[in-house]
DNA sequence: GTCTATACCTGGATAGAC
DNA sequence: GTCTATCCAGGTATAGAC
């Protein structure tokens, strides 16, 4: 199958299974089996399911970080790239509205487990956190960047939660159009504001 | 310990476990321990664990019909109502930082699982939902009202989810002021509106 | 209604052959 | 590197005594 090596087949399997079935609910044969080798050559690979967990973790934190470099290279201002997280929402609907966001319930499960993981889990969320803050410094944020950043933070996951739980598209698309409003109105208001100085 | 039946103890119990550790992570052992029952007496209350699962989503929407019903005795207007939403986000506060809300994340758990409850448990944030839109009803919301209502909904969920991952109470009472500031804004927007026409 | 004992299964983890 | 066989702990669930 493909050139990959076997333990990154269980990285990505294990990534794909813990999203759409949760951490501690996904099984070492669950896994084995969707990669097709044995529980035993597992073993070798990884020797603890925490191994994995730390793996899949180091794995989404790796994606995420050139996920945020795609969108720094893309986007011409720092709203424009404001605007790409914001529609990650709609970009990976689909997925949110089976499973919600990836992130966060990642972090909720491990957080119900007391999982040694989960500082580590987090630094999904400050990944975006400090990038989105350096964004809203760029529009004129200053000292209110991090409070923007979380802010938007929030309502992109309390979004993902909703529509989830009430498996609404429309829901999403109606808060994405309301997410962007807000950043242009943040953008003029951040604008006028240090004019003002 | 009190008067509570042995069947009435095991609800609260679970509730409380189901809340702090999770679902499928609560077994029966953790459960008779806390309520210092055998696990055998168990059994004689609740045949499965879907079971105590289905009582304990009852026993919830119970609890939260009561909670709705204070709120629209207490709060003289729609918006103080509203507020007392936006408020339990202070009052459980701890809760909140350690285990998330309650409803959010048995909800994104229970989609994790494929559990049959699913749809059940979503009728928790379908009391909130209905509640709120009868609130932005009498604020002059008219067919904006669900959609006012889900988006306060969201906020105050991915609130949740983000305090609980950083550990953050101070965001939360950032958040939280925010959303009273956005309520203030959204009724008097709405009572303008309202006599233009 | 409550207990003890126990059956049965699944899941994590190891040993050792190939 | 991959397999089969196996161990052990813990979880659900049942039977039957008190």
């Amino acid at each position: 199958m493909n050139g990959k090596s076997t333990r990154d087949r269980i990285i990505e399997t294990a990534d794909q299974l813990f999203y759409r079935q949760g951490f501690e609910h996904t099984s070492f044969k669950h896994i084995a089996d969707a990669v097709q080798i044995s529980r035993g050559n597992f073993y070798y690979h990884f020797k603890t399911k925490d191994e994995i967990l730390a793996s899949v973790i180091e794995y989404r934190l790796e994606n995420t970080r050139h996920m945020l470099e795609q969108w720094q290279s893309e986007g011409k201002s720092p709203a424009e790239r404001i605007g790409c997280f914001i529609r990650i929402l709609i970009v990976n609907q689909s997925k949110i509205l089976s499973h919600g966001c990836p992130v966060g319930t990642l972090t909720s499960e491990l957080a119900k487990l007391g999982h040694a993981a989960q500082s580590d889990a987090g630094g999904l969320f400050t990944l975006f956190r400090d990038w989105l803050g350096e964004q809203f410094r760029q529009l004129g944020g200053a000292e209110a960047s991090d409070e923007l950043a979380m802010h938007l933070l929030a309502r992109s996951q309390g979004v993902a939660t909703l529509a989830n739980s009430f498996n609404d598209p429309a829901f999403i698309e109606q808060e994405v159009a309301q997410m962007i409003d807000w950043l242009d109105a943040t953008a003029i208001r951040l604008a006028q504001r240090n004019n003002d100085r």
